[in-house]
DNA sequence: GGAACTCGCCAC
DNA sequence: AAACGTGGCGAGTTCC
């Protein structure tokens, strides 16, 4: 695909970004070298007795039985045969070239617990092999310089190399502690994180301009995936620190909504959706089974504790089987898509014809994309690459201020919508200030077709703690 | 013995 | 009619 920038504008925003870029990479980021060798070793040890005692179980021994050479245990494509092929078990679903999928899903799915041990081994590795010895391969005299490159994605977004500093794990309590563990700021120094919130979201509103969902992001009361959550669900009440809510706000999230805006449907989102209280898909709900739901209006009574739990809800609603909620998410895809964000379909329709006619698409930033795209492809690439054509603007904003100011704090790198300081603890509260007035306040007025309100999220760790201890971070404004 | 491939999995 | 967008990277495997 032939991508490039159409106006100065564009070319300045690279040209500046591909400088402020190179600027954070040669800051870099400390590594503390002697927490990941232990760790290394420490991994090393659990994942050997794991490894020990997985080849006592009789399931290898089976597997082991079944082939003449010795089975190795990461081997997805000799688990995939003895699994699919030997024991002739049926796979949850297939890869691409055809042959049984071994993810983590398709294992779960089987419900053998000793795969659930090559799952916990699995992980491990993953931590210690794609990360920890990244680090310690790529650092230099402590620090590591991961690359930030601009001219490689498709949709102009930005991508990241040795290391790739922009998969660090974060959702698994666990990986995210062990890796983020071994990235410290300079001495006395402390990490700050600043994130644009829901910005994707944001500014696919301001180029479809569909009325709803520019309301909802203008409008601070209010919120979509609660208000889906609540007609997904058919909750009579939604509270908002109520236990179960806000995981069934952050599942509609996840599993519904953003799924249905990049071209999902609703076959798929039931699935997903089934995954957050587990173990019921395809299956008659079960009385008293699912995640626990607080009773919203006891809550508003001062009463604590009383739960109705998720497939009761859903049973007394009428909705019994895997079957009835799938139809129930279609009804509700048509609602979505026909009566909540009907200007957000035409624009699709609309957006994709042009494109079909013209055989390339201008991005709000001044970017033009041509080549060979589809319907998915035309319709996601504008929010995705003019989403984080706003926070390189914010970066080189930013870079320039501190460079600028002779701060002793600075920036360090950058995750598609979030920028990451090694910041000195004098400046926090300055640096907090300027960088809301760039984020929020700046960039809207350089571009007037930033039509929806934007908001940032900070985050700051101690001074000399790690990136794992990153805690909310509120300023008065 | 290295290039190119598949698969799985981490992020946004 | 079909059914989620963008990357990087490690291990295993196959091909030449």
């Amino acid at each position: 695909m032939n991508i490039h920038p159409k106006t100065k504008y564009a070319y300045d925003l690279l040209h500046e970004g591909t400088l402020a870029l190179a600027r954070a990479e040669q800051q870099g980021l400390r590594i503390n070298m002697d927490y990941c060798e232990k760790k290394k070793a420490h991994l090393t040890r659990k994942i050997e007795r794991m490894e020990r005692l997985f080849k006592e179980t009789n399931f290898f021994k089976h597997w082991q039985h079944t082939v003449k050479s010795p089975v190795n245990i990461n081997s997805n494509l000799q688990l995939s045969n003895f699994l699919y092929k030997i024991k002739k078990l049926e796979p949850a679903y297939s890869t691409t070239s055809g042959q049984g999928s071994t993810d983590e899903d398709a294992l779960k799915q089987l419900n053998i617990p000793e795969l659930n041990d090559l799952l916990e081994i699995r992980k491990l590795k993953k931590v210690r092999d794609t990360y920890l010895d990244a680090f310690m391969r790529e650092q230099v005299d402590g620090y590591i310089h991961p690359s930030f490159n601009l001219h490689l994605v498709v949709s102009y977004r930005s991508s990241s190399d040795r290391p790739n500093f922009q998969n660090n794990p974060k959702r698994d309590e666990e990986s995210m502690r062990i890796v983020r563990s071994a990235i410290y700021p300079r001495p006395g120094h402390q990490l700050m994180e600043v994130d644009y919130s829901g910005i994707e979201v944001r500014i696919n509103a301001c180029i479809n301009q569909d009325k709803t969902l520019v309301n909802y992001m203008r409008d601070p009361t209010s919120d979509m995936h609660r208000d889906m959550a609540i007609q997904i669900f058919k909750l009579d009440h939604f509270a908002k620190g109520a236990t179960g809510h806000k995981v069934l706000r952050q599942a509609t999230k996840n599993g519904f909504v953003f799924p249905e805006f990049y071209g999902d449907y609703y076959k798929n989102c039931a699935e997903n959706m089934a995954c957050v209280w587990g173990g019921l898909s395809k299956e008659r709900w079960k009385p008293g089974q699912g995640i626990p739901l607080e009773d919203p209006m006891s809550v508003k009574n001062g009463l604590e504790g009383i739960y109705i739990n998720l497939s009761d809800q859903l049973i007394s609603k009428g909705i019994k089987t895997f079957d009835q909620f799938t139809n129930h998410l279609k009804d509700i895809e048509q609602d979505f898509w026909n009566n909540r964000f009907p200007e957000y379909r035409s624009w699709k329709d609309r957006w994709y014809w042009d494109y079909q006619k013209c055989g390339y698409i201008d991005l709000l930033s001044g970017f033009r994309c041509q080549g060979q795209m589809d319907r998915k492809q035309v319709c996601n690439y504008p929010g995705q690459g003019t989403a984080f054509h706003c926070l390189l603007w914010s970066f080189n904003r930013v870079d320039k201020t501190l460079r600028e100011g002779g701060w002793d704090s600075r920036l360090v790198g950058q995750i598609h919508d979030s920028m990451l300081f090694d910041a000195h603890p004098d400046e926090v509260e300055r640096l907090a200030k300027v960088v809301q007035q760039i984020t929020c306040h700046d960039l809207p007025q350089f571009w007037p077709w930033i039509i929806v309100p934007m908001e940032v999220e900070m985050e700051l760790a101690g001074i000399d703690k790690s990136w794992a201890e990153l805690k909310p971070y509120v300023f008065s404004k």
